[in-house]
DNA sequence: TTGTACGCGTTATCAC
DNA sequence: GTGATAACGCGTACAA
């Protein structure tokens, strides 16, 4: 096997074995223009002996766009989020473009390089799960002309295109719920992280407690370490909140409600309570967010405010399509899929007393 | 705001501004080649000025590689490849390369595109979890010279380069344990694709029961509907094992031990058991594989083949890297971690009797 | 140290 | 219907 750098078969190789110009051979290749029958089968023909395969590079090149789109994503091992992946890499497939996926892991160095690399491959759009940190990088992302639309998170003080959830709606219904069911006090988890989800919730929660006159004083807000900023690949899992929820739950009164920001932590918050000696939801009752993929399973099941991931990433993808397609840029809208709370198990109504 | 389509300033922009040649613009950006200390801080403030970024497809074109990296992976919210996804792409985007991702859904169509796609953007490099559906895609691939490795599955007759599990080790092992604790009969879930790693855990089984002296006859291997290869982004989940058990679980001898494919048919059997009155570990032991996050916090925790994601991900890239980096195509490897058992309640030793 | 010339693979605009 | 020719943005030889 000789170590001759081949480089692979291009219009013009054809052109030459065919006896026509390069030309003539791109537009039989793209079916565009002109071509008579007879040469186009052979060009083809021949294209397909060669095993040919047009170059990407080149083609965007010329055309200055490269059918791609930018994903950029915090955690991939987040549920959620995988499951996000998966509806916007098979609908920009089914449109024929490519994926260029980069995690950013809550860190913002990763952020700014992440735009870069969108920046130099000339993505035609971007779909962001934005790290919160700066606005700088979605700024000079949106600078350069770049079609972005944020999911999940909005930026700091820019205003840019959004399709979330509506957090706060969601932890006012569970709140509410956690209430109406005989749950109290509450106990709310959520990452230390400064992100507007958590902040989305926490406000939600609070809201919930006004419209029913509880004391915001009472309900203990518990901040659990995020292992998502270290150097760590670790997947979401719930050992935070597992030790976290061994001291809180310790003392807690017979029917204290957790409220908590993922199914993960609130998993965590499971594992406690049995070892505790309390059972869910006679002692206490728990509430997640997310309805992983596990949470209906669990015993009991677990009530979550369940989020809409299809449709977000269909609408996030929809709207990127558009502007490519030439869609005006318009005022940049916000629209927030509404959560819907799962009711199961794990915070069915108890008897006063 | 006017729609001039403002292209983006290129080298010999910065040229012209600074009255040089783009060449001498080339040099000064990238730090090759000599170039006099002023007007190379007068081009890089100039660049800087005009927020230059190079263009990727026109570096890619001249170089002939883009320095991307293809990664096909069947499913994104299988936690297990969720991880794989997080540790390639942090160590190649360490490496300087970009990823290019694409999922195909145990869809044979699917795969074909996503060679076609590395193929025109001329990757460095693949890796593949092959849905083991056809090796043409992936010949098509090799043949054009495209170094590319298998994770986790190896191809139906080509000789591949590989790393991944090894699968029979750890269902053998984990088959050992639940008889030697005291399990049996034994009933094995596994989803019905016609996939190496379920033929790898079922021979595994097999051995343990040969080395145990047990009829395998009584063992019942159980397939599991795969939900997989719909049209649908459905995540990995419970519900059809979960169906599956109720049915099998029903009227099974006290003692029985289940072997499950992955951790979320076993949480299906957790549920079914407890729906059931069965007892875990007392009337049913559970086995699952690939330690999933949720896994060490079930209750009881479950007993799980534990799979290092870590390594596999990491060996896959640096393989990639040394062949990228001119290493001489030797014969393929296989390389299979081993996978340890993590023991934990669900299958705890039980008094015989 | 800097400039000239050319090539990478493809598309587009014109002639013919 | 087909063929020159130029252009996309950048890198590499080589000459100045």
């Amino acid at each position: 096997m000789t170590l001759e750098e081949t480089r692979p078969p291009t219009i013009k190789t054809i052109a030459q074995n065919v006896g026509m110009t390069a030309n003539t051979v791109s537009r039989a290749l793209r079916g565009s223009g002109s071509i008579s029958p007879t040469t186009r089968d052979k060009i083809l023909a021949e294209a397909r002996r060669l095993g040919y395969v047009p170059n990407a590079a080149a083609r965007a090149l010329v055309l200055g766009s490269a059918n791609s789109l930018g994903l950029v994503m915090t955690n991939p091992s987040n549920p959620f989020y995988s499951e996000l992946f998966s509806v916007i890499e098979r609908r920009s497939r089914k449109d024929g473009y490519l994926l260029q996926l980069s995690a950013t892991e809550e860190n913002l160095q990763n952020e700014e390089s992440a735009v870069d690399a969108m920046l130099r491959w000339r993505v035609d759009g971007a779909i962001v799960v934005a790290t919160q940190g700066s606005d700088a990088p979605w700024q000079r992302l949106m600078a350069n002309g770049v079609p972005m639309i944020c999911v999940n998170r909005p930026l700091l003080e820019v205003d840019c295109e959004l399709v979330g959830i509506d957090y706060e709606q969601g932890a006012y219904d569970a709140t509410l719920h956690l209430l109406d069911s005989g749950h109290w006090p509450l106990v709310v988890f959520e990452e230390d992280l400064e992100i507007s989800t958590v902040h989305s919730r926490i406000a939600g929660v609070h809201r919930a407690l006004g419209v029913r006159g509880r004391a915001a004083e009472e309900v203990s807000i518990v901040r659990i370490e995020s292992l998502r900023d270290n150097d760590s690949t670790l997947p979401w899992q719930p050992q935070s909140a597992y030790e976290e929820a061994h001291r809180r739950l310790a003392g807690t009164p017979r029917g204290t409600g957790v409220i908590a920001g993922n199914d993960f932590l609130a998993l965590g918050v499971y594992r406690a309570a049995y070892e505790l000696g309390l059972s869910i939801p006679e002692d206490v009752g728990v509430c997640g967010q997310g309805d992983h993929p596990f949470s209906a399973f669990l015993t009991p099941g677990l009530t979550t405010v369940r989020s809409p991931v299809q449709d977000i990433g269909a609408a996030a993808v929809d709207w990127i399509m558009e502007r490519i397609r030439g869609a005006p840029p318009a005022p940049p809208t916000h629209r927030r899929f509404a959560p819907t709370l799962q009711v199961r198990g794990s915070t069915m109504a108890r008897s006063t007393g």
